[in-house]
DNA sequence: TGTCCGATTGGT
DNA sequence: CCAATCGGACAG
């Protein structure tokens, strides 16, 4: 006998995953933008969904790019992740002490990368508070670290394809192109004339951007 | 092996 | 404004 979780088949009916086509375009700038109101959704052990909309996105354009780590067309153990197949999840350590997401785009080769810098939390908010004690719902998943830390992301993640089951992203709210705002990207000071691209996306007035600007 | 430094965050 | 904290990248 067959039993059927009706869990499950909302789960299912759910499933939005955007496909291979939307992360393998050309255009990383395109991507970066139109990730701005699509859900990021992390599963816990036990199938509890863990997400958000993406509010805050940074586009890193690869060998051309000195601001990118695969500049000048660096090819190491770490920046391997961004050669692969547009779709793959890119999750490296700084600072030794934080987890970074990152969407890899274009075809294999092109070590092109999205850095989401912003979530605005959905579901599993009582998983976000766990992981992050003693912070306001507000400082939750306001910034690249904190919402490695609130989604349960770390480099176990590096490389897992966006279409599997262990992270992935949905389609989510439609964003008015109006709404979007653009400008320098953060933390790349050393970039010289990278500094100033405005490959810099976000969603005006939302409160889980990591920075006004 | 040694040194330098980071696609950040939280507390002064 | 600055310390925390450690792996990656690269020089030697």
């Amino acid at each position: 006998m067959v039993r059927i979780n009706i869990r499950w088949i909302l789960s299912m009916s759910r499933n939005n995953k955007l496909a291979r086509a939307f992360y393998t375009r050309s255009n990383v700038l395109v991507v970066a933008r139109e990730l701005l109101g699509k859900l990021l959704v992390v599963p816990t052990a036990d199938g509890t969904r863990v997400s958000g909309i993406i509010v805050e996105t940074e586009a890193y354009r690869g060998p051309r790019d000195r601001a990118s780590h695969a500049y000048g067309g660096r090819r190491t153990k770490r920046t391997e992740t961004m050669y692969g197949l547009g779709g793959t999840a890119y999750v490296y350590f700084v600072y030794g002490m934080y987890n970074q997401f990152n969407v890899v785009t274009n075809v294999p080769e092109t070590p092109h990368a999205i850095l989401v810098r912003g979530l605005e939390p959905v579901e599993g908010l009582e998983w976000m508070r766990k992981r992050r004690p003693g912070q306001p719902d507000s400082n939750l998943s306001n910034g690249p670290g904190k919402l490695c830390m609130a989604l349960g992301i770390d480099r176990r993640l590096d490389r897992a394809d966006l279409l599997g089951n262990e992270v992935w992203i949905e389609e989510g709210s439609r964003v008015p192109a109006r709404q979007i705002a653009t400008g320098p990207r953060i933390g790349i000071d050393y970039a010289e004339e990278w500094i100033d691209k405005p490959w810099r996306f976000w969603i005006q007035g939302n409160r889980f951007v990591s920075r006004k600007g």
